[in-house]
DNA sequence: ACATTTATAGTAATAAATACCAAAATTAAT
DNA sequence: ATTAATTTTGGTATTTATTACTATAAATGT
């Protein structure tokens, strides 16, 4: 019986001609630990087959009535708990093969990932289901080798944040509330690297961009003179929306 | 028997709680009229429906072990003929209730859409299919209302457009081998506008980038001095690949 | 022949990026 | 308590890039 209704599946793939897919997400987490100054990326152990004990991106499929953003939340929820976050879609990956469930013969089913890419802050973010080891952060240049063609879609990730910083301000959508210039600046440098900037130069830039608000609140963060607090103004921010602002 | 069909499968449905998509590429695809000066879309009249009669981008359902880029292509070449293109994936729309196609109670099949964002030559397009007036250029500020979801895709695309030109070279995958550039300009003006750049600027910074190969060979187009022909020169781009190159 | 058009080269003024310096205000060390 | 080290902050001088503009060259049209 089972393979009797197989056989009518395909056949009638076959007639129509299309594909039926399963679409999933998955999350390209970062988080960014601006102690140890180093980029990581969350992945979970495999439970299931296909690639069970494999190393891979946190992702599920969509369910009925769920939006792929919904999804996408689901996911990054079971594994992390955390205040803010930034999230936006990468991009999609359907080829066909890229899933061993596709049967060889092509007229099974198809999956398609749509693929998230999300920024945390290390501090921040608290791991669930941590104390049994099926997920855990990973130092973005140290990635053991992933399940699927999650290989790529971390690339892509990587490549996504990497840029996404220089144009766009999704630093502040993942530091506190109020924050000083050394720790935007310690954020920048850990993802692009120590020599992007000189911080003196730095400094001037962002503020002469005009969409950080002094509170003139000092704090001391170990030795050194106080640094004033500061708030991302996301009105004064509003009307620079779409022109380019490069931080670098 | 109908019936009794339905109810199998939103029973299946129900049970594995996953949803069931087909999935579609659409494509948004830009041509640049350098006569006339204006930036259009290739828009098509539906035959079917739902939303029969209506303009929509052009689109089609992924076939069995079709890739997802390979779809974007055909609808591509069901619809013009052109020699160069350039061609990249734009988002993916996935949301339930985006495709009338879906049952309203949540537990039919969903109509996930990965758009593709394409970027030709007006004359070097030729349409096929023309004469049945079943696809045609339309101005970009002048679109009709479109089926489905399109409008949002549409915008989406010619964001991505004015962007990537600033920061990729795009234009010189749809300008012939050789151009002049004053060619390059106007296509530039005709993308970004009229008042983004003196000529004289564009020019000096476009040849200081160092991607040009000026073949010395000199064209008259219509009145004035004749100009030099240039060659995109993608051997003295790849270097430049990752970093922020700016025309504006 | 002469005005017109377009290409090309270049310059002066302005703005931005970069490298660097120094005072101020704290902590850490002696 | 004094000094050294550290970090923030404000600043300058130099270099580089952008912008607005000018001048000349080489074609076309009348």
């Amino acid at each position: 019986m089972k393979i009797n209704s197989q056989v009518k599946h395909q056949a009638s793939n076959k007639l129509s001609n299309l594909a039926d897919f399963k679409v999933g997400v998955d999350n390209v987490i970062f988080s960014v630990d601006t102690i140890y100054n180093r980029v990581l990326v969350l992945l979970r152990k495999r439970n299931d087959e296909p690639f069970k004990n494999c190393w891979s991106l946190p992702g599920t499929l969509v369910r009925q009535g769920e939006s792929l953003t919904d999804a996408a939340y689901r996911t990054l929820a079971e594994k992390i708990q955390v205040d803010n976050l930034y999230l936006e879609q990468l991009y999609s990956f359907g080829d066909p093969g890229r899933d061993p469930r596709e049967s060889p013969d092509r007229f099974g089913v198809r999956y398609l990932s749509v693929s998230y890419f999300a920024l945390v802050r290390y501090e921040a973010a608290k791991l669930i289901d941590k104390a049994n080891y099926n997920v855990s952060w990973y130092k973005v240049d140290e990635i053991p080798k992933l399940a699927f063609d999650h290989d790529k879609i971390l690339k892509y990730g990587w490549n996504r944040l990497k840029n996404k910083l220089q144009y766009s301000p999704i630093a502040f959508e993942v530091l506190p509330p109020e924050f000083t210039l050394n720790e935007v600046y310690q954020l920048y440098c850990t993802i692009l690297g120590e020599n992007f900037s000189d911080y003196s130069n730095f400094r001037s830039r962002l503020l002469k961009l005009g969409i950080l608000y002094d509170t003139k609140v000092k704090v001391s963060r170990g030795a050194g003179r106080p640094a004033s607090l500061y708030k991302f103004d996301s009105e004064a921010f509003a009307p620079l929306k779409d022109k380019p602002l490069l931080f670098i």
